[in-house]
DNA sequence: GGCGTCACG
DNA sequence: ACGTACGTGACGCCG
């Protein structure tokens, strides 16, 4: 493999490789931007490595600490990395997009990211970096990147000819990996999903990262010093109850306390010893004061440390804003998912909860809009099942669970008490998480037989989704694998295991599968109809969250009609299923407002 | 770094 | 007899 710097190893001046040479007969290139770190919004870029051609890779030094710099050398890239016509390849090319939108360079065209790839082709397998990817399919150890390093604390220290070996590597090795990837991707037939749906949506994810959310910190610090103020009253109360101080936190001498000092009744069990969870605890407080009170302690704990206490350490000074980094190959489903910090996960129950949902704010002139799928789930299983009763209930616009309590129980509609409501939701829930009576029976608090007749009775109504669930394991165990309704794969390789346990696990994965994972391929198809329709009508509103079932947009006030039935109606359309997709959408200052 | 716990869909 | 509801990520504890 040659490697060489294209303007810091040879010599920079007699290099005027003019643009009319580098876009001619270019179709693909591949590229890798090497960075201060790796967060996309607050850190630079160092220098990007190029490869069009196997055993040739560039690499283009932009900011190291020291004078072979060519600050330019992106503007003379930039119209082959804006060239609609010039396919990209890259390893996790949402990083690079948005490294080079902080330099006003906005990448366009196709994008082959080997990490997205990877996921397809196995949304089991926990890490799709470069290196793992490089291993499996090229048998290719990179160095490790610590090695790069060394003792400098960032790339931009590291000397020109290590970052050329280091860099080149990374963008030849990409290259590489789109041959193979890319035909095993067009094998399996996951082309369709990769091109139509996940690779315009890194766009849109890239967009959505750098917009990020307001939030007010000023309220969230209020919040927290009230919160102090209950928290020391808890602890002393805490104290006094148990007779001594201790760790609130720790679970392992709470349970001392409990089970030993109080003599309390034990119940579930962990690998560890006694379980102080909610549901224990809930139970214990019947009988004493202690386990209420840390319950108290516990949310308040959990929800200051968590979300209070650290956004407002997390706005970033450029932005002033929240930047979450949205995951696209991490779960096995198909889902996205929310990290440093997760955004997709804060809290909504409870007062607190709708207090910290108030901090999430929309910019001045503008709202939030948030707009999310009712009943996807159970929506797609009567798609798929093609169930009589569940289309029926949802072509009619029924209540779901109170026409599943009616059946169930079977009561008249209007004799559907909230309590055989909330039963019968908790068994709508089970089905899409592949039920057994042991599940539903801890969920309802009742013994499996009683469960199991309860599942009985469903099945007896619902014969659709019953022979659903028997075909989609038939299936499963055939290929050992399932699938979504646009062709997602998940591998379920323990469908035909013969250790029992791992055996039913693998048959709720492969029911609970096809159904999250077609959620998922929905709401992505709307985020990128969405996307799309907003910038063809050169619309400011941005989208700033997906949480699975529901977008977040902040919205300039004069947008608020349009966009409103603009969201809607992508949503609703974004593929015709036997059943409509309903959407409710509400708009408000913040977050609490508008959900 | 594993575990228990708990926030969300 | 065993042990599981599906999918995530973050926190603090503990070794």
């Amino acid at each position: 493999m040659r490697q060489e710097s294209l303007f810091g190893h040879q010599d920079a001046k007699n290099n005027d490789l003019g643009k009319a040479k580098i876009t001619s007969n270019l179709d693909y290139i591949s590229i890798d931007i090497e960075s201060t770190g790796r967060d996309p919004i607050s850190d630079s870029i160092v220098g990007i490595s190029l490869c069009k051609e196997k055993g040739i890779a560039y690499y283009v030094p932009i900011r190291h600490l020291y004078n072979q710099n060519i600050p330019d050398a992106l503007i003379v890239l930039q119209d082959v990395l804006e060239s609609p016509a010039i396919a990209k390849i890259g390893h996790n090319l949402k990083f690079d997009i948005l490294m080079l939108m902080q330099e006003d360079i906005h990448i366009q065209g196709i994008l082959y990211d080997t990490m997205v790839a990877s996921y397809l082709l196995n949304p089991n397998m926990q890490n799709h970096s470069l290196e793992e990817v490089g291993i499996k399919y090229l048998n290719h150890k990179k160095k490790p990147f610590k090695d790069v390093l060394g003792k400098h604390k960032s790339f931009d220290e590291v000397p020109l000819d290590e970052a050329v070996q280091y860099a080149a590597e990374d963008a030849e090795l990409a290259f590489e990996l789109k041959e193979i990837l890319f035909d095993k991707i067009k094998d399996e037939g996951l082309d369709k999903l990769y091109f139509n749906i996940e690779m315009p949506l890194i766009y849109v994810l890239a967009e959505m990262q750098q917009a990020g959310i307001k939030i007010d910190t000023k309220l969230l610090q209020a919040l927290s010093k009230e919160l102090d103020r209950e928290l020391d009253s808890l602890e002393s109360r805490i104290y006094f109850l148990a007779g001594k101080k201790f760790n609130i936190n720790s679970s392992q001498q709470l349970s001392k306390i409990l089970f030993e000092d109080l003599g309390l009744k034990t119940g579930k069990k962990t690998k560890t010893g006694y379980s102080t969870n909610v549901e224990v605890l809930e139970q214990l407080s019947l009988s004493h004061e202690l386990p209420g009170e840390i319950l108290s302690y516990r949310t308040l704990y959990k929800l200051k440390t968590t979300y209070i206490d650290t956004f407002p350490n997390l706005v970033n000074k450029k932005t002033g804003r929240l930047h979450t980094s949205f995951n696209q190959t991490v779960t096995a489903t198909g889902r996205l998912s929310s990290s440093d910090p997760n955004l997709q996960n804060i809290p909504i129950r409870g007062e607190l909860g709708l207090k910290i949902r108030q901090t999430f704010i929309a910019e001045k002139g503008s709202i939030l809009i948030s707009a999310d799928y009712s009943q996807i789930e159970l929506r797609i299983l009567a798609h798929m099942s093609k169930d009589k009763g569940l289309i029926d209930a949802f072509l009619r616009g029924i209540d779901i669970h109170s026409r599943t309590a009616a059946e169930i129980f079977n009561v008249s509609p209007d004799n559907v008490s909230p309590e055989l409501r909330r039963i019968a939701k908790t068994i709508n829930f089970g089905i899409i998480y592949g039920i057994s009576p042991f599940g539903l029976s801890e969920a309802l608090s009742i013994t499996s037989k009683e469960a199991g007749e309860l599942i009985e009775s469903y099945f007896r109504r619902h014969h659709g989704v019953k022979e659903f669930i028997d075909s989609t394991l038939k299936e499963a165990r055939k290929n050992n694998y399932v699938t979504t309704l646009l062709n997602r794969k998940r591998q379920i390789s323990e469908i035909n295991s013969t250790n029992s346990n791992l055996r039913q696990q693998a048959e709720r994965m492969a029911i609970n599968t096809p159904i999250q994972g077609t959620a998922a391929d929905l709401i992505k198809i709307a985020m990128i109809a969405i996307s799309r329709e907003l910038k063809n009508r050169r619309l400011k509103t941005k989208m700033i969250l997906q949480i699975h079932d529901e977008l977040l947009f902040e919205v300039p006030y004069e947008e608020t009609d349009e966009v409103m039935e603009l969201i809607k109606h992508k949503m609703e359309s974004a593929f015709e299923l036997s059943v409509p997709l309903e959407v409710d959408i509400k708009k408000g200052k913040n977050w609490a407002e508008a959900k």
